[in-house]
DNA sequence: CGAGCACTTGATCGCTTTCAATAGCTGTGG
DNA sequence: CCACAGCTATTGAAAGCGATCAAGTGCTCG
């Protein structure tokens, strides 16, 4: 049974991102609604899910696994400038054209409404509308984050900074807190981790090293990643490590 | 007479910002209500109008001058994460500390609401949440666009992308095309600038000596600026020449 | 006239990129 | 079963770009 089969027949109530997506705020009559629009589809790992510049004729939420949000320039320096999690959405209602490549980073699973009827629900509920504005300002406020990482971090804080940003999620979805150590994979290659801080992967490959070296974080394999000391890394990231445990 | 008095009694109807602002699509008795609780704030050159980690009381729109959002770390780096035009919005309903700094870049008049009476007419009127979304979703686009910018681009690029930007923006103000000449003053200092594009004030004024004696800008003093062809410009700043007429 | 500020320009330094070689892993086919 | 291609990742050496440190210009204002 594939991923995407385990969901095909599931419903709204029982899904995964029900509590945290652009639906958290619907009730049992919206939900009807919105079920009866629905579809799934998914994507395997490299795959482009929407081309920049063509016709966007579906929005919806990231189920499972996770995608990208890049740009490229004409002589194909590309820069990350989004991260796609589960229950993250994609598409922008009022808009035609796509303005960046999607991209399956992992396999992905997408919930998906075509464009008009979801336009249409969405005039008529406002939880919809706005759980949506919640979204995009959050999405705004880790954009803006994120603007500090790439234009006065060091390759080594941009390293700690992704880190401790995947860190911190992983241990918010797990329930787990951040006072032990911390273990999770890395889903992104050591290229996708250069698009998304604007360095080479190279530079990515080195700055790990160093980190591993210095006993900040250890490494299994290439992508598992253990972190001691939340704290140690959050110094290394240049963050204020006092205001890092209220997200 | 201050430039704050100009607008302490004028109404809604009146206002330059009217139909670009949070208000643009509010009928008539919306504005009536909006028009009763809203207030007017001057600000000068350099004041700082909102710190990061005040409590917010208020929000507003910017009716005159330029406003800058910037994140400063521990050690004094800052970047600025937003540039807030006339007609720009300033705080975030729902939200009750400030993210970044707010600072009045040159002498600002913001048009302010307390932020819960705000709240509240904004529960009942689905014009002003619908027009805020879609004011967020431009400022996200508008900060995905600078994340390529602060990634990828090179100090050149960057100052290119910037001139650019104010060039085209200056154009859409005064609607004037883009076919001649484009005559402007920069608002930002080369400090400003430098924040913005994650350089040092050196490599601004270094660029922009360069661009200047290659003829792809003019200089009358220090901050008038004349671009002869903005597709040279365009050029410079990496970006596809076909595409920058859209806006 | 001198202080203060915004800006420019020069010289040097160092971090990140670039170019290049190599290692480790996975899957394929002889 | 092993050889080899293809991919991801590591590591080294050298180059280049922007930062840093420093001096100086031009302007405004008291």
């Amino acid at each position: 049974m594939t991923i995407k089969a385990q969901f095909d027949h599931s419903n709204c109530e029982d899904c995964p991102i029900r509590h945290r997506a652009v639906c958290a705020r619907c009730d049992a009559d919206e939900l009807e609604e919105l079920e009866s629009i629905k579809y799934y589809r998914s994507f395997e790992a490299g795959q482009t899910i929407i081309w920049s510049g063509d016709q966007m004729n579906f929005v919806g939420s990231v189920v499972a696994g996770i995608a990208s949000l890049t740009q490229t320039m004409e002589d194909g320096r590309t820069q990350m400038v989004g991260l796609l999690l589960p229950s993250d959405f994609v598409g922008r209602p009022g808009r035609e054209v796509a303005p960046y490549d999607v991209q399956a980073t992992t396999d992905v699973v997408m919930c998906c409404f075509r464009k008009k009827p979801f336009e249409e629900l969405m005039a008529t509920t406002p939880h919809i509308a706005h759980r949506l504005l919640q979204m995009t300002l959050d999405e705004l406020d880790a954009a803006r984050e994120w603007m500090l990482v790439l234009g006065r971090k060091t390759a080594r804080e941009k390293i700690a900074s992704l880190l401790s940003i995947i860190a911190r999620r992983d241990a918010s979805i797990s329930q787990k807190g951040l006072a032990g150590p911390i273990v999770f994979d890395l889903p992104l290659t050591r290229e996708a981790m250069a698009d998304y801080l604007g360095l080479t992967l190279e530079t990515v490959s080195r700055q790990i090293s160093a980190l591993k070296k210095e006993g900040v974080i250890t490494l299994e394999g290439k992508r598992h990643v253990t972190i001691p000391d939340m704290g140690r890394l959050m110094e290394e990231a240049g963050d204020d490590s006092d205001g890092g445990f209220l997200v």
